[in-house]
Formats: structure tokens, C-alpha cells, sequence
RNA sequence: GGAGAUGUGGCAGAGUGGUCUAUUGCGUCUGAUUCGAAAUCAGAAGUCCGUGAAAGCGGUCCGGGGGUUCGACUCCCUCCAUCUCCGCCA
């Protein structure tokens, strides 16, 4: 949510900025109900006031025994108004706040302009020297993830069609373990190096934390809903620990603080149907360790470039061939202010695969989820930022096109091994 | 799931229809005293909305929402959370 003052005081700066993003949103009629609202609001007030000094009369009157009828007929009539003029404000402000909730954030300053993915900017892209020759050096293409998976037996989609529905893989044998390995180092390494409390979260949120964090009440359709219980599978570990301190003021010298999260994630992706719906590229359930902080506003870009590295660090680690973009105005999620996006390259694909969006969104969530802090005596909203750290099916996917042996094997990087009980190759079963 | 109890400021804890402008204690901040501190004394302090150049002024907030009433911390309904007991169950 956007701060309400920019309705009357800084029309401009949300229209430009809307503008710069392509998004539509009638914003006079959103600065008419504003100015509206206010008018209405000091009638209100004023109401009020008069209200409490006849009722106060009246409390004086009873007590000495007089007579306090006067003063009654007076709130009485009193009252009947404020109840019209309060149901109008309220009226005014739902539909003002329903609207607010629909407008996306503002992009920073820094972010390029542009329409649509085309028009993301690379700002780096590091190149992964391998150790030992993979399958694809000499000419020879690397086989595709999904044959080398199944030769190595490491997941099964049939299956999980069968008990769930496409979109639910099941990961088997050396393949479940390779990927909680993954997790592990995942979790393991931003605890240890990069200051990260860890965090398992519930997967499964009430609405108003689906609120808080932006994805309702516009993305509804993405959503998994537990009708009976009113409830929503999480489609990221950020709406659990983002909302963990929704109607807070966090100690200012507690910040920043940096949370790291497993979990499962669960997305309908509605209307992507076509698109990518093949293997691991598009999923309705993948695992995912995410990186939260709450950070002091003066300081929120610095932590997001801290986040960015954060989770390049772990594609390094695997030795990935990866690249950083930043996302233009057209591109940026619906909170972000600004965003970067981690690709690796998946050289049987030949494509580049987001494995990692690293946010920055500014107040944008702590105003919808009332996350404050008290900074020099002055109460003010926490900027939030989050990030992959990472998701493991499209990893999984580049690692598994990375690093085939020439046996048809798959090298397991060295910072996984340990987590895989010592195994440093998966090897083809024998025939 | 059943029965009961509770929810008040940073914390503890009073308040059962009208000086509640929320008692009191602890903690916090400021000042006085002191060489300095402790102790003591005095004072201050919250949120959000509106208005105003500002000082200020008005409104709002006793778990959330709704209701009764001229008036609700107080009465009623409902939801949520916590606690106790019982039942069930990883």
C-alpha cells in the first residue's frame, strides 16, 4: 500500500510512477473520495465533540439530581447524525482502501524503464569454470534433465499424477536426497555465514496475512484455499514471515533482521497453462528456502544488494553458470520497488531459468501489515525485502544438465556431499 | 470435540452504566538534590485519523467485529487468542 498522503499531496509522483510501470488505476476518483473522506471527517469530528460536551452535561445534571432531558434530545439527535455521516465515511473508506490495495508499488528511482521481460537489464553474469569435463564439452550436447533424472533415477511425475495431478512431483531415492541436501546447505549456509535467524514457518495463512504481503486481494486465483477452515497454502515461505510481525514495532535496534525459511510452496499458476507445463520448470508444489528482512528504511538498498549476494553465493557454491537482471518498471512485481532476478543456464535446455527474485519493497508491505518501528523517538513502517535463497526444482535442473559425468553420471557439488552422507557422484544403475 | 475461566497502557494489576481526562505499583524519560550515583522529591510520557505554517485543537483506541443506551472498560451477541479440566489423536 502506498502512503495515503501521496493521494492529496503527491498525485504526480503515483501517476508518474504508475505510468513508468504500464499499470491502470483511476486515480482521480481515488483522490476525489480522498478529499471526500476528509471533508466528511471533520463534520464527523465535530459531531463528536459536540456529542461528548451535552453528554458530559448530562452526567453533571444526573448526578446533582436535575432534570436532563434538554441534553438528552440533544445526543439523541446528535447521535441519528453521526450515525449518517459515520456510515457514509465508512462507505468512503472501504471502497478507498479496497481500491488502495489494488495499486502496485512505486518503482525506485534506480530501475530501468521498460515494458515487459525483454527489456530487463543484465548486470552480471558469472561463468562457472567446471572442475571435471562435463557431458557437452568437446561438442557434445548435455543430456536433457529430465532423461538423466530418469536414468538415475532420481523423481518420478507419473506417479505424482497419479496421486495428486501434474504439477506434483514425486523426488525418489538419491533424487529426494540430493534435493533436501540442497535445503540443507541452503539453510545451513545463510545461518552460518551470512547472519540469518532460521525459521520453520506454518504453511498454511489466514487472509489477512495473504493481505499483508500483497498477494491478495489481487491474486486471488494463484492461491490454494482451504475453504472449511478459511485458510491459504502459501505460495512462498515471505507470506508466513513476512506477516510473523504484522501490528508490531520492532525495536529499532534490533534491525535488520534477517530471517532464512523452508517450505513447501504451493501455487495454482492459473492461467499459465501451455507454458512451461513440461517437468520442473512450472510446478504446483516445489520447496523453496526463502530470505526475509526487516530492515531500517535508511539502510534498505544496501540490504538488498546483501540479499542478491546472499543468493548468488549459493549458485557459486554449486558451481552454476548464472547471470543477475534487474527487472524493469514493466516487469516488477506487484510490491516490488525494485527486483532482481537470479537466472542459471541450463545448457541442455539452452535456456535461462529464474531460480531466485530478490525484492526490495520498501514500506509497501509493512503499511498492509502494520510493521513498524520507532527510529529517533519517530514511529515509522520497517522496509521489508525477501529473496530465494533458493528454490531447488530449476536448480535441480541446471545441476543436473551441469555437471554429467562422461559415464552418464552426475558429479554432486562438494558443499552438497556432506548432506548426501558422502556421495560425490550419482552413478547410472547397472543395466 | 465437550465444560469452564480470562483478555485493560512497556509489564503487573484495579475498575460492574455517567468527574474514566483509566486508580495504583514497577519500569522509562526529564528536572531538582548530589562532586557523581543510589535513594528521595517534582513533572512528563502512547496509537491512529483530521485540522493547522507551527504551538495547539478536535476525534479515536480497554483482544477483533457487531448490538443495546442520551451515554459502554462496564450489559448483550459473535469471532479470535490464552489458561484449566475432560475426551480424542499423531
Amino acid at each position: 500500500m502506498l502512503d495515503p498522503r501521496l493521494y492529496r499531496e503527491e498525485v504526480d509522483k503515483i501517476r508518474h510512477g504508475l505510468e513508468r510501470r504500464g499499470a491502470k488505476v483511476d486515480l482521480d476518483a481515488m483522490v476525489n473520495m480522498d478529499i471526500e473522506k476528509r471533508k466528511i471527517n471533520v463534520r464527523l469530528d465535530q459531531l463528536k465533540s459536540e456529542r461528548n460536551v451535552a453528554t458530559e452535561s448530562i452526567a453533571k445534571l444526573k448526578r446533582a439530581g436535575q432534570d436532563a432531558q434538554a441534553d438528552i434530545e440533544k445526543t439523541r439527535t446528535l447521535g441519528d447524525e453521526i450515525k449518517a455521516q459515520q456510515e457514509k465515511f465508512d462507505d468512503l473508506e472501504a471502497r478507498f482502501k479496497a481500491m488502495a490495495l489494488l495499486v502496485p508499488n512505486l518503482p525506485h528511482a534506480s530501475v530501468p524503464d521498460g515494458r515487459s521481460s525483454a527489456d530487463n537489464k543484465v548486470v552480471k553474469e558469472w561463468r562457472h569454470k567446471p572442475a571435471s569435463a562435463p557431458a557437452g564439452a568437446d561438442g557434445v550436447k548435455p543430456k536433457h534433465h529430465l532423461d538423466v533424472g530418469k536414468e538415475l533415477g532420481l523423481f518420478d511425475f507419473e506417479r505424482g499424477a497419479k496421486i495428486t495431478g501434474s504439477g506434483f512431483p514425486i523426488f525418489t531415492g538419491l533424487g529426494a536426497r540430493l534435493e533436501r541436501a540442497m535445503l540443507n546447505f541452503f539453510l545451513d549456509f545463510h545461518v552460518a555465514h551470512h547472519g540469518f535467524t532460521e525459521i520453520s514457518p506454518p504453511f498454511v495463512v489466514n487472509k489477512a496475512s495473504m493481505i499483508g504481503t500483497g498477494q491478495l486481494p489481487k491474486f486471488e486465483e494463484d492461491m490454494y484455499h482451504c475453504d472449511a477452515d478459511d485458510l491459504y497454502l502459501i505460495p512462498t515461505a515471505e507470506v508466513p514471515v513476512t506477516n510473523m510481525h504484522g501490528n508490531e514495532v520492532l525495536d529499532a535496534a534490533s534491525l535488520p533482521i534477517s530471517y532464512a525459511a523452508y517450505s513447501a510452496c504451493f501455487r495454482r499458476e492459473a492461467g499459465s497453462w501451455g507454458k512451461d507445463t513440461r517437468g520442473f520448470l512450472r510446478l504446483h508444489q516445489f520447496n523453496k528456502v526463502e530470505m526475509v528482512q526487516f530492515s531500517d528504511p535508511a539502510t534498505s538498498y544496501q540490504a538488498h544488494e546483501f540479499l542478491r549476494e546472499c543468493a548468488e553465493t549459493l549458485l557459486q557454491k554449486l558451481g552454476l553458470h548464472y547471470r543477475v537482471l534487474e527487472l524493469c518498471t514493466g516487469d516488477l512485481g506487484f510490491g516490488a520497488a525494485k527486483c532482481y532476478d537470479l537466472e542459471v543456464f541450463a545448457p541442455a535446455e539452452e535456456r535461462w531459468l529464474e531460480v531466485s527474485s530478490v525484492s526490495n519493497f520498501e514500506d509497501f508491505q509493512a503499511r498492509r501489515a502494520n510493521i513498524r518501528t520507532k527510529i529517533d523517538g519517530k514511529m515509522q513502517f520497517v522496509h521489508t525485502l525477501n529473496g530465494s535463497g533458493l528454490a531447488t526444482p530449476r536448480v535441480l535442473v541446471a545441476l543436473l544438465e551441469s555437471h554429467q559425468t562422461a559415464e552418464g553420471g552426475l558429479r554432486v557439488p562438494e558443499v552438497l556431499q556432506p548432506y548426501m552422507g558422502g556421495v560425490a557422484e550419482i552413478k547410472p544403475k547397472k543395466k
